[in-house]
DNA sequence: TATGCCAATATTGTATACAATATATTGACG
DNA sequence: CGTCAATATATTGTATACAATATTGGCATA
């Protein structure tokens, strides 16, 4: 099941977006597109479709795609759901989560604890990747397909109105929510869940939305292979 | 904003899913879609990406689309995720609702109650509909988005697992569930809607799924308008 | 009769062409 | 100098053409 061209520009596009590479509002041509992984219009077209669906692209008829820029009422929506939703994950992975899982959850926090200096966009995306991967191990797959969602469209509500970030907040609460987890501690590791994800809405601050111009084919280049 | 042609094809091919004329596991060639509603294959292969990425439709490379047949499973993730949200959404509304939203609720009933013996496929449409408006009431976009999204999915699951529809059984309980929100009593509400979803995850029970030659065309033709 | 291979057919994957619509530019006029 | 209209340009909307892959049917062989 080799990943076809079209999945390619799909994943590519979303990470770019998801990084923050592409900022909410950045227009998003076909052909421009198209060019940088050098494919047609056509696969284009599918990959900004299905990103739409998702809510990280927004499309107008005939007038093109463009990075979503959530309002603050979306912005809400969005968050809301996302507690919701995690505290579910938390609770049912306190719930069941043995010896394997909590390792995992250990791993990737090396993980993340490794690039904190390093390379900052690899640990924000490892920062959001900790929550797609406990609800990964909650064991419900839709419920894992929508906290996906959310947490990527948090990315970009965080590129919109949030302070620049400082993702080293993040870990120390990680490990926290982890170790209430290896005791099997569903209250204990929900209230820590909803703590840190209080704490990352409490990001969303206003700042200055700075609309300086951009090389679309610079930005994508990365992304492209 | 007009609906666009693709528009008229996604919406019309979800349609015919979600109200059982198209059986899960029904082939879905693209040239035979698009004669039936009178376009390219273009805007076909668009809306059946739109229908995959919902779960309603199954695409495999180079193999076309079908009506997705979910597994037992996946049958299993997909109630526990509508019984969580549709919970959060009684929770929410009994919290909020006014007088307005309770009448919106009984119009509703009262057009479930009026469809009862009349018009069968009528009437499991509008039992649906009813969870997703008390979704809308309930004040969060995204929220109305995924319950939106597994009540569909459901469909799927009664006709591949479930027994033949007896639509009336639910109206019953939805006047139960309105009456309690209309005293705010979240509680009661939710309690409510756990059985009433209990009731329908209940009927999803097994049954021969036979497999029938189907006529393609003419069970679109009424969708293709 | 059963089985495996090869051609024939059907269906999807992708690019391109042309039409329709929106955006930008130019120039006239107040 | 600003505003509006007309045109030119760019971008999306859709269909079609051709290539690539899967499926089907027939034929030879055991």
């Amino acid at each position: 099941m080799a990943p076809t061209r079209a999945d390619t520009v799909y994943a590519g596009l979303r990470r770019a977006i998801i990084e923050q590479a592409l900022a909410p509002g950045d227009k998003l041509p076909e052909d421009q597109i198209g060019r940088s992984f050098g494919v047609s219009r056509t696969l284009v077209r599918g990959a900004l479709s299905r990103l739409q669906s998702e809510g990280l692209v927004h499309i107008r008829a005939n007038r093109g795609a463009e990075v979503a820029r959530p309002t603050l009422a979306e912005a809400t929506d969005i968050f809301e759901m996302r507690r919701c939703l995690e505290l579910e994950a938390t609770r049912r992975l306190a719930a069941r989560a043995g010896p394997d899982d909590i390792a995992r959850l250990e791993a990737h926090l090396a993980e993340e604890t490794a690039s904190l200096g390093v390379n900052d966009t690899r640990s924000i995306r490892l920062a959001g990747e900790f929550h797609i991967l406990l609800a990964e191990l909650a064991g419900n797959q839709v419920l894992l397909g929508y906290v996906a969602e959310l947490v990527s469209r948090c990315s970009l509500i965080l590129a919109l109105y949030g302070r620049p970030h400082s993702a080293e907040c993040g870990v120390r609460e990680h490990r926290d929510i982890i170790e209430a987890l290896r005791r099997r501690d569903g209250d204990a590791a929900a209230r820590l869940m909803q703590h840190h994800l209080d704490d990352v809405a409490g990001r969303a601050l206003l700042s200055d939305p700075a609309a300086r111009p951009r090389d679309l084919g610079a930005i994508l280049e990365p992304y492209a292979g």
